[in-house]
DNA sequence: CTCTGTGCAAAACTTTTGCATAGCC
DNA sequence: GGCTATGCAAAAGTTTTGCACAGAG
């Protein structure tokens, strides 16, 4: 697998961040570096990243897709009204991997879970009025 | 709201069905007995009846959402081979939107835990030999 | 030098939407 | 009759892909 410095300035781009970014937060971010990039070549490599296991894909209903640095595993809690992305890094005991696989008796090689919320902005606002999306 | 014979026959489909239909299969249902149907009212009444609370949404990574019955609360595995949906019915205790709610701090107002697992089928056929994907 | 990755543009695919008409209540 | 839903078609938005060229090893 060749080094070339997109692939390397996408990568450092997530990994640096703590902010959930899209495919495209990426491609406008890595454009002030490498002005020519392609959002084909973004999306390429976050999915070449992603196989490899140094990045994670998160999925949330009607958005699209958001990247994860890789660290410490944490699940999300999405703020369903300004959709606002949190980490959370849940603790069960047995962990939730062990319990999906005991429970179901199937080989588990992962799990996404997303939760919707209300964050602590939003819940704030709505105390005063009941008001449209605020914004991402 | 309007009870069309669209959006029941729509509900039906969905909440007669274990089999985690997209649009595109719910759609291709409902042709055999409405022929005229268009893809666009498939799509809305879905969403018109995700709101309401009557089926559910599935956002799985990668692929178009699916739709499920409402019923017992049950959570959902992908199998990462076939793409076969299977429901679990996962317990914790306490239940895991508890423990979110507990462990972030925040108000949970639902989650989604989809799990990537190897379905018995594909378990079995890998034994065989590195195969490609089996038909969904 | 060879092979992989890039940029560009077109295309694929899912989902939404505008509009005139049809159907429900 | 008024209001909601439908069918059709176009559009929006995200993501993938074909191809010729550039860059990495």
């Amino acid at each position: 697998m060749n080094n070339t410095k997109q692939r390397t300035l996408i990568y450092e781009t997530v990994q640096g961040s703590y902010a959930h970014p899209t495919a495209d937060d990426v491609f406008r971010a890595v454009r002030r570096d490498l002005p020519n990039i392609s959002l084909g070549t973004v999306y390429r490599n976050l999915n070449v990243l992603t196989e490899l296991g140094k990045i994670r894909k998160i999925s949330v209903p009607g958005q699209p897709d958001h990247f994860d640095r890789q660290g410490e595993w944490h699940d999300h809690m999405v703020c369903e009204r300004c959709g606002k992305m949190i980490d959370i890094t849940l603790r069960c005991t047995p962990p939730l991997a062990e319990q999906l696989a005991i429970q179901s008796g199937l080989e588990v090689t992962g799990y996404s879970l997303v939760a919707q919320c209300i964050c602590p902005a939003c819940a704030e606002e709505k105390e005063d009025q009941p008001m449209g999306q605020a914004a991402v």
